[in-house]
DNA sequence: GTGAAAGCGCTAACAC
DNA sequence: GTGTTAGCGCTTTCAC
């Protein structure tokens, strides 16, 4: 076993036929007979012969690499999603580059590299600018985008419906009560906070519920304590806060709690996002929404690879179904 | 630029030399006169020219992939240590091929798929069998443990001083006139709460605080706080909680305070570790301990790297310092 | 069904 | 310094 590894042409040695008939029996539908096959298997078997993943990426032209792009929060907040990925990309033999970008929420260079790389698909789950696209197009890469929206011929899409789950959310508080409320949106360059708003502002006229204040928060936990400390007694207008994610909404909880003395959620509601274990806590219990990260990371894998078979394919806009989760900080 | 991209064959014609001039002009430390260079990088330029990395793989016998074995837990709770390997890697043009293991902590399957995969190195912060490290040994690929422990000729180990640390967390305990304390542990195969555990210990005996009592929880906030709860009155014997991560000790003052009524830290202290997202909410502010996740990944790269060039030098064992991050939940 | 041979795009001896 | 040539380990025509 020691030193080099066998290669075809070893097993074919061995097996006493041609290095071909060794290439075709490791090729599904590929033309061998039986007794050949069981020969060359016998052979690799014998020399623990695995084909070359590299070898064949050269002469096949794929990489059988995927390049996935996520902000930080995506990674540290959506556990499932890299691992659902992982596992999804696994079965078929592939894998997956990863490329982490921070808060500016910029792909591009992401994606420079991976092009770079010459992964075979690339799933964003950041901003993309047009020029990217662009790059990618020309490389023939299929460029998936996650929860995020760009219009640029043979880009597909797929997220969160949030528009949808938005109505729950306002149909919710206004069944139980509610008159004015606060979204916690996140700053400029968040298009996932700014796709929340949307959702929620729409949903908010949709269900005859008036329209929220926006508050800017930072996305993260200080930044939604921050936000609503600051408002002061006006906090106290408000009988309900529904924030862009789940840290805020919880920086939300402690700044009506601590700072004014508000009780949840007989004085007022609070909905998250994104279901995150903070939710969870006893000590805050957090009513959420669960994006289908799962399904919606398959779905990205399952169009960019259709998009390889069928370049010309028309282009695709799913949006997944989210969970509304409630727990202590709503009433029912 | 639509079509195909340009090969070093290509430019050579554009550039009237030969390809392998051109292969030189991108290799560092190649000879190549300045005339020559010029010329061919002209030539690249406008051709938009990149080396092919998998040609290059082929060719030099090296993927310029990194295997990176984590758990579930990890990947959730040390977000910048999968960013900052990234970021490490990509430096020097490698990048990494992620594996994410569940709670099983099982590294070996994983380690196999990276392995047919042809990865240069692994660096796995799971459970590894002799077997597996003997298959990372024949294949000539360098394997690193993060926070995990094997004797095998040729692996290379790093991770956190939790012995250092936890002696510390003593300290602080006998300082603050702690007399019982009792330790969160993990279940059966959780390689890294055993550790801290056995940190923990030690210390104790080291200060002079009296042997704790070992409870076992689930390594998750549910876990913590059943352990907790179930101890029922038993649990006001003792005035200091250390658990092996931060969810559990969250989950241990939730137990103690919301069933028991009592109150932190004047009737019990408890301290976490990992210094996760959590820890720092106003509703819990607990004292933690913080890995050094950047520091403790970039010297496996560098471990790893290292071997692959001079893969009879001699095991390297490196402990980093953890630190510790005084909160709300202890006492000065 | 099977083998011979070309080719994927690069690096590295080797000779000049 | 530079060009020629032989690989790296596969897949895939193309004859037979």
């Amino acid at each position: 076993m020691r030193g080099k590894r066998a290669t075809s042409y070893d097993v074919a040695k061995l097996a006493g036929v041609s290095q071909s008939a060794v290439s075709r029996t490791f090729s599904p539908n590929k033309s061998a007979s039986k007794k050949t096959r069981a020969k060359v298997l016998a052979a690799a078997q014998e020399l623990g012969f695995v084909p070359d993943p590299i070898a064949k990426s050269l002469s096949l032209g794929r990489s059988r690499l995927a390049g996935l792009v996520v902000t930080q929060y995506a990674q540290q907040n959506y556990p499932v999603a890299l691992k659902s990925a992982v596992d999804v990309m696994t079965e078929t033999g592939d894998s997956i580059l990863l490329q982490i970008v921070d808060a500016t929420d910029d792909g591009d260079t992401a994606i420079a590299r991976l092009l770079r790389r010459r992964v075979d698909v690339i799933l964003c789950a950041a901003g993309v600018s047009e020029a990217a696209a662009r790059t990618c197009a020309e490389a023939s890469v299929p460029l998936v985008l996650i929860n995020r929206r760009l219009n640029f011929a043979g880009v597909d899409q797929v997220g969160s419906n949030h528009a949808m789950v938005m109505r729950g959310v306002a149909q919710h508080l206004k069944d139980t009560g509610t008159r004015r409320t606060v979204f916690l949106d996140a700053g400029e360059g968040n298009w996932v906070a700014a796709e929340r708003r949307r959702g929620y502002v729409a949903a908010c006229a949709h269900v005859g519920l008036p329209e929220p204040d926006i508050l800017v928060g930072d996305f993260d936990y200080e930044g939604g304590f921050k936000a609503v400390a600051q408002m002061g007694d006006a906090a106290r207008n408000f009988d309900a806060f529904v924030a862009a994610n789940d840290p805020m909404a919880i920086g939300a909880i402690d700044a009506l709690t601590l700072e004014l003395g508000l009780s949840i959620p007989a004085d007022v509601q609070v909905i998250g996002h994104d279901d995150t274990a903070m939710a969870r806590l006893r000590g805050y219990r957090l009513t959420s929404i669960r994006q289908d990260m799962r399904t919606i990371l398959s779905k990205a894998i399952e169009m960019a690879y259709g998009r390889l078979e069928e370049p010309q394919r028309e282009d695709a806009d799913l949006l997944i179904d989210s969970t509304f989760v409630p727990r202590g900080s709503t009433r029912d």
